[in-house]
DNA sequence: GCGAAAATGAACCAATCGGTACATTCCCAG
DNA sequence: CTGGGAATGTACCGATTGGTTCATTTTCGC
């Protein structure tokens, strides 16, 4: 494990980019706030802006947040191994050093952006709200959901794939996403209740079996699209085929939680 | 893309390596023969030898597949970025040299030890013999056998985690894979068809939309393993856990197919 | 204002790593 | 048995790349 950078800040390692309330400032370009908040990093817009170079202007959280976001969408590219520091740096608006100021190292910057990314997947989830559909209903819209996400954010599952590479042995230095819990799991615990208690759900079944099932058939489009395209000549993108597959998937999952009867 | 070596052999790019029959000499140690065949490259023992160094033996076959066998593992493991030649080269009875002479390149390399691993599952589907099973016992040892294939050679998977990193480029050079069929592809719609005549199954259903269902499923578990498990805290690898997925993962896609009735 | 800490910039560096040049040995066709 | 191409070993190289050194400029509490 490299040295950190002597001059590191305070809080030495990068824990998830603090979404800090701008704390506006006499900012020479015009911008709204830290970049955008529904979205995966790695799938928000470059946010493309020239400034006229007045005199420097301090604005770590916007340095931060900006070399996040840049840094998300290399690993998420090239994986760990492949990115590059230098790339990442120049398609900042800082540069090499900061990276290092703030993160110390490019495993640092790593975690950074796993925590960011699972931040922002959880921040999703939590945004569902099942209650006031009936059971059968809420699983569908559930298995949807998790459907599109996957396929709005492919970013997230490379991610992720990048860190099963390495075993998870980046994750489980971070504190700050075992900690996180995960809406997710309790949506999908209580919907199966519900529809357990209706009578309409065959009870028995493992609320964690059943996520792991749901995330296995929406992850896998996005995962292994270009192997699988290339092996079936079928072209996934097509509209067609995404709904098709989006609806072979919640038929799967409703088929196997309702009774046989 | 790195020019080719200049003495490279004869048919340029590395095709899928030759299982070339023994073709016995005058060894100073004992072989068998050619590395073993049933799984894949990456989970084949280490074939320690440690031979009397009398003279040089010329021996290509074994050379080229003792390359690939290790490369498999390196690139399994640490990705095509993250994998070192020189560590490879470490790793086999010969030299950096003979990779490039062989392979031409790192991606070469890659692009081989590729091939080699869908070559070897195509091997072992094609050994599947469901035609004498009733059609819903059959659909439950095909799924059954793919979740058994992916748990007992999580380097495929790996592999193909990686190459879908790279959205597949490096596939899409190799005429080979391309040109594989797939026999698991057969053995379903087979079964599935059987199902239908029998008037067990539902009928309408895609084949190929099957086969990625239960690749998805089948999957998942060793491709997210380590994330999964450090988020649930829960260990995969018990044999009651892997056993109870494995069980659920053949009742999903049984239900699918079965009629509602 | 002012001084110290935080934030930033530009050039630089040492090691790693894919790839080669050159020389040598093996081995089968004729 | 011999010649020439195939196969192999050793040592080396140049560029890439993660990381750093040194110096400068903001910023903000007091």
């Amino acid at each position: 494990m490299p040295t950190l950078s002597p001059n590191a800040p305070s809080g030495d390692q990068a824990a998830v980019v603090k979404r800090r309330p701008g704390r506006p400032r006499k900012l020479t370009g015009a911008h709204a706030g830290v970049a955008g908040e529904g979205d995966t990093a790695a799938d928000r817009p470059a946010a493309a802006d020239s400034e006229a170079p007045g005199p420097r202007i301090n604005d770590p959280a916007r340095t931060m947040a900006d070399i996040v976001e840049v840094a998300s969408r290399e690993f998420a590219d090239k994986g760990l191994a492949g990115a590059r520091i230098d790339e990442i740096a120049a398609a900042t608006r800082t540069s090499k050093r900061m990276i290092y100021y703030y993160f110390g190292s490019k495993e640092g910057l790593y975690i950074a952006v796993l925590e960011d990314a699972y931040q922002r997947i959880r921040d999703t989830e939590s945004s569902l709200h099942l209650d006031d559909l009936a059971p059968e209903q809420a699983l569908r819209e559930l298995v949807g959901a998790t459907v599109d996400y996957q396929l709005a954010h492919p970013d997230f599952t490379r991610l992720v794939m990048t860190e099963n590479i390495h075993r998870g042995e980046f994750m489980a230095r971070s504190k700050a996403i075992q900690g996180l819990n995960v809406p997710a799991i309790d949506a999908i615990a209580k919907v199966y209740q519900r529809g357990c208690e209706a009578g309409v759900f065959r009870s028995g079944l493992d609320a964690l079996d059943l996520h792991m099932s749901i995330s296995a058939l929406a992850v896998f489009n996005v995962a292994n699209k270009h192997t699988f395209s290339l092996i079936f000549k079928r072209d996934p993108d097509l509209p067609e085929a995404i709904q098709a597959r989006r609806a072979s998937i919640v038929e799967m999952v409703v088929r196997f939680v309702l009774h046989a009867s």
